[in-house]
DNA sequence: GTGATAACAGTAATGATTATTATAATTAGT
DNA sequence: ACTAATTATAATAATCATTACTGTTATCAC
């Protein structure tokens, strides 16, 4: 774990997850690094993106539309895809009920629930008054 | 709707979802189809999945690992990934949880909720027993 | 500083899926 | 049943997101 040296690049690429709004895409954290590295690779972002994601710094989204995305917010929650913009917002909810998802499932399983994954599909407030 | 014409291959598909247990990918599909009919194509197999997906006749479950899964089980349920074996198992749960879920989610987000996508992780009966 | 090691940029490769196109099968009209 | 119109097929090419590889450069322990 202290094996991991230091880069101005990952760096970079945290500190870009950590103050924006939204869950940018690897190619759209790519597109904002590269203003400070305009010499920075793709393969790089998507390399780097992941280290976080493993070093618990960072977690990624993954969205059957479209790419991954990635989350500066370690808390856990879960995130909605409005189905008019494509956008994807965080959706906080309280870390009992989402133990509790667990342990409802597991009532219905003949073996061990470990985690799960809960993506909501939905209309955000933007595109609702219309 | 009804300008689908039939094709022996769609049935065919639709037999081999609607008979096996398990949940295949679009390749396993395509090996076993295969044997009724050795010229058929992947591109076939996939438009056809698709296409029952779209119709209802078929369920699509996108894994973040590996690569989709369908189901002919139309019913609405859950399923599990097995970390071990990698296998995908239904997990029947009560639809009115199902839509618990949903409410629940809508007291915590500032617009519509839709529909969920939720997966499991955890270790099947046979890896358990270890 | 020096050297080992990890990170980098650039590019090639992969894997799953979708699109394209010419050919074949299926339905509909007569 | 015969022929034309329509839609599906097979084969291949293209796409997209992501990962792996290669040689070069930066970081860190000594």
């Amino acid at each position: 774990m202290a094996n991991l040296k230091y880069s101005r690049q990952r760096a970079s690429i945290k500190e870009y997850l950590m103050t924006t709004q939204g869950h940018p895409t690897a190619d759209t954290v790519y597109l904002h690094v590269r203003k400070e590295f305009p010499h920075i690779s793709l393969g790089t972002v998507y390399r780097n993106l992941n280290l976080l994601a493993e070093m618990g710094e960072a977690v990624k989204i993954s969205t059957p539309d479209g790419g991954d995305r990635f989350d500066g917010n370690t808390h856990p929650h879960y995130h909605v895809v409005c189905t008019t913009c494509g956008d994807v917002m965080d959706l906080m909810m309280n870390p009992e009920y989402i133990r509790t998802i667990n342990k409802k499932a597991s009532e219905h399983f003949d073996g061990t629930i470990d985690s799960h994954r809960l993506l909501f599909y939905g209309t955000c407030p933007k595109c609702g008054r219309r």
